[in-house]
DNA sequence: TATTGTTATACTCTATAACTATA
DNA sequence: TATAGTTATAGAGTATAACAATA
């Protein structure tokens, strides 16, 4: 959603020029506060890895190949929670970049097993490396790495 | 994206079963965990709210048009972070049930002017009751009122 | 029968361009 | 010339149904 005003105190009256700030109570509001802070987060993810046109559930899904090499297209779908008709598409392009690999499963005809291609590992430890530098920034921002764990810790008792 | 496995140790060895958890790096990444607890909140609230078919946009709004009646579309949608564009259908949807008006601005008649209903101003307080009480759940689960703001805090920092 | 990958499709959100009527 | 509201449209993201091959 947002890309919003600087905070201001919901208890300040509403002045009366045309111009004026307005009060919002929402940005008190959990949903909404969470919203904005992911929304802003992503699009840093966004910029930061436009250049190599690097989306987050690509990043995603090449640590997570890295990681768990072999998987079938619905185990890695699945961890991801997205719905295995829409992680075609993605795998096609991920494909067709020569980043992942599709091969016939050992033990299972039906299934595809994906693994990274050379260049998908080369890819896949430098964007690595760019998300890392990413985190350092963000925990900089929180104030350190016991913030940044208990933010975490916080956001985990509402997933 | 998400609704995912429970959480486990990054650094515990994947088992060969078939079956077993896969190592998933990203869910100690930020922007990840955002978006899962923002996903799981909205959820949380669209089922809160399911009956009176009310999204999280038109409850802003709402609580928006109330707090600051007579303002032009441009700046509720300004304040939400919303194109102008995209704003107009939403408008549609809440005059449609009677629960917003536009009005043809005194001072600018290119613009219109936002106001509740009677019936948009009763329904509106209804909501927020229920709002205010699901805010309440939310902090509970976070561990009380200093937490909750704890958490805001944090998110603004990445806002 | 159930599952894997796939296609097709639809619905929501978001973004842009262009029009009109005003300013 | 710029702005407010509107329309049309295009792109992502997400959801469901159905099919072929295989379990």
């Amino acid at each position: 959603m947002p890309r919003n005003r600087p905070a201001r105190r919901n208890d300040e009256p509403l002045a009366d020029s045309g111009d004026s700030l307005l009060t919002f109570r929402d940005d008190e509001a959990l949903g909404y506060c969470l919203r904005r802070a992911q929304v802003s987060v992503f699009q840093e993810f966004l910029s930061t890895f436009e250049d190599v046109s690097l989306r987050p559930v690509e990043y995603s899904i090449l640590t997570l190949v890295h990681d768990n090499p072999g998987r079938k297209q619905i185990e890695i779908s699945d961890v991801l929670g997205i719905k295995r008709a829409n992680f075609v598409p993605i795998i096609d392009g991920l494909e067709a970049r020569e980043l992942v690999e599709r091969r016939p499963s050992a033990e299972d005809r039906r299934a595809n097993a994906l693994y990274l291609t050379r260049a998908g590992l080369k890819f896949t430890l430098a964007v690595r490396k760019r998300h890392e530098a990413l985190e350092t920034e963000l925990t900089l921002r929180l104030g350190g790495p016991a913030k940044r764990a208990e933010l975490l810790e916080l956001l985990r008792l509402l997933s």
